[in-house]
RNA sequence: GGCGCCGUACCCAAGUGGUAAGGGAGAGGUCUGCAAAACCUUUAUGCGGCGGUUCGAAUCCGCCCGGCGCCUCCA
């Protein structure tokens, strides 16, 4: 079955080919760097990470765009959200940006997640969000009051084609005072000028000022993509009016299509509401890696759809810790008969069907990106493995190669919930050596039946932070 | 008020016409000097409610109840 994603433009599943066979050129909406990331970012940048890396996966190459917004995007009161923050902290809002990027990147490596190839800035790109400014005003889609710039949403006929909605409905449910600068209350802002007071502004034809939040995604994305390219991630809330308006003002400026598929990832909710800063309900990446993992939270995040919500709870999360864990078991248990079978040069043995899981998850994978059934397949995979091997019966060296395979593709190469060492006692360095030695020495005693040593071993361990378990295969150790 | 989404076991969560994936928790078991872990087995006659369409519905249609999102900054 080939890929067929969603699409938010033609609200149906459709098959996905690129324009250019085997060359994917994507853009995602990416942060507004006045604060610290929380869950519902980390939800949308790993459902498009899990996107691209999947279409390499499928053998293609990826061209992946994720800007960083740092100027332009206003709050009600009309100031910009850097700005305040840059007032609350007494700080250069390049400072904020600078140190709150910093932070991105450092909490979305963590989450493992693929660099985008390309991550352009807001400020870096005024000069382009000017001439697509210029552009619209020269075609007459916008127009000029006072040093700033509007787009007129009735010059274009398909505004609100995204969002399912009609400019008529639009103006008549609108809760906001319309701007009395605006010709017309759904109009929004390409350039503003900037008061006296504004510390970030730049020259244009139109006087100092700063540009609007939508048009910096439009300058960037065909900057680098091309005026029409593959797909336009982000996250649902930013469908209206965002989305919206890029298509608007790109289209307009170009005359030529923009993004052809629009992808939309749901919001993570607590307690059955939307996890938001404005609701003060939101927990930072940083403060929960303090807890669990950040593959857990990895794990935790693709074990639902990136089409639905997802509900926080702590509860959910040691859920998911401990899926997570046996999942690793799982992995080490294979890789552990992997290497006996190696070690003897096993011919033969019984056989387990990898390839059917194979087929079962990239049919979930294909079906616009199933991760959870495709989790739920590697489960289904893990335990057949188990059991076969706890059977004692032994399993062909064909076999285990091609679980393993498995395990590799789909939950390391795509999934990226399963690490290239899964546990953490097979690395060479001291700290191994040492538990090694101390191991060693603890058998010796058990087998002398001196467990006062052995226990004293395992006990002072358990206080350092570091668990012994005693398995069929010898003891392993875990630190906490 | 307009547009849209969701409601599946104690919790999280797939499934969108063919007779309920998966994970957690609980229960039972294997292993074991003890402990812990690991592993196995097991757990929804039913998918918010009521009608309808169909040989057949969690899945389609209608109504109702409950919750949420967007319409204003948010991934």
């Amino acid at each position: 079955m080939p890929l067929q994603l969603y699409n938010s433009l033609t609200r149906r599943k459709e098959l996905f080919e690129p324009l250019i066979p085997g060359y994917v050129r994507m853009y995602v909406c990416g942060p507004t760097v006045y604060s610290h990331s929380h869950v519902g970012h980390a939800k949308s940048y790993v459902s498009f990470d899990v996107l691209v890396r999947y279409f390499r996966f499928i053998g293609n190459k990826v061209l992946y765009v994720q800007n960083i917004t740092d100027v332009g995007h206003l709050l009600d009161d009309g100031e910009d959200r850097m700005l305040k923050q840059s007032r609350l902290e007494h700080q250069h809002p390049m400072q904020i940006a600078e140190a709150i990027a910093r932070s991105y990147f450092e909490d979305m490596d963590a989450l493992g997640l693929v660099r985008p190839d390309i991550s352009p800035r807001a400020t870096g790109h005024v000069l382009e969000q000017i001439a697509i400014v210029q552009s619209l005003l020269e075609k007459e889609f916008a127009y000029e009051v006072n040093g700033s710039v509007y787009f007129d949403v009735r010059t274009f006929k398909e505004y609100g084609r995204l969002s399912g909605r009609t400019l008529e409905e639009a103006v008549g449910g609108t809760r906001v005072e319309s701007r009395s600068e605006k010709r017309y209350p759904e109009d929004f802002a390409l350039w503003k000028r900037a008061e006296p007071e504004h510390i970030m502004r730049w020259p244009s034809p139109w006087g100092e000022g700063f540009p609007g939040w939508h048009v910096e995604c439009s300058a960037m994305s065909m900057k680098y993509l091309g005026e029409t390219f593959d797909i336009h991630g982000g996250g649902l809330d930013n469908q209206f009016p965002h989305h919206e308006c890029e298509i608007a003002q790109s289209v307009c400026a170009t005359g030529k299509p923009f993004a052809r598929f629009w992808l939309h990832n749901n919001l993570v909710t607590v307690n059955g509401q939307k996890m938001s800063k404005s609701l003060g309900n939101f927990v930072t990446l940083k403060d929960l890696f303090t807890k669990y993992d950040p593959i857990v939270v990895r794990f935790f995040i693709l074990q639902s759809h990136y089409r639905s919500t997802l509900d926080f709870s702590e509860q959910a999360l040691d859920g998911a810790r401990s899926g997570f864990e046996r999942l690793q078991n799982a992995v080490q248990n294979l890789r552990a008969a992997l290497a006996r079978a190696e070690q003897e040069g096993r011919k033969g043995g019984s056989h387990c069907d990898a390839v059917a899981y194979d087929r079962q998850i990239r049919d979930a994978l294909d079906d616009d990106l199933n991760a959870p059934q495709a989790i739920g397949a590697l489960f289904e995979l893990s335990k057949e493995m188990n059991a076969l091997l706890a059977s004692g019966s032994s399993v062909s060296l064909e076999s285990l190669r091609s679980v393993d395979n498995v395990y590799r593709k789909y939950g390391q190469d795509v999934l990226g919930i399963v690490p290239e060492v899964p546990g953490s006692s097979r690395s060479e360095n001291l700290e191994n050596k040492l538990m090694d030695l101390l191991t060693t020495m603890r058998n010796e005693a058990r087998k002398q039946k001196n467990f006062q040593i052995s226990d004293r071993i395992r006990d002072g361990l358990k206080e350092l932070g570091v668990t012994l378990e005693d398995r069929k295969e010898g003891t392993v150790w875990k630190k906490e």
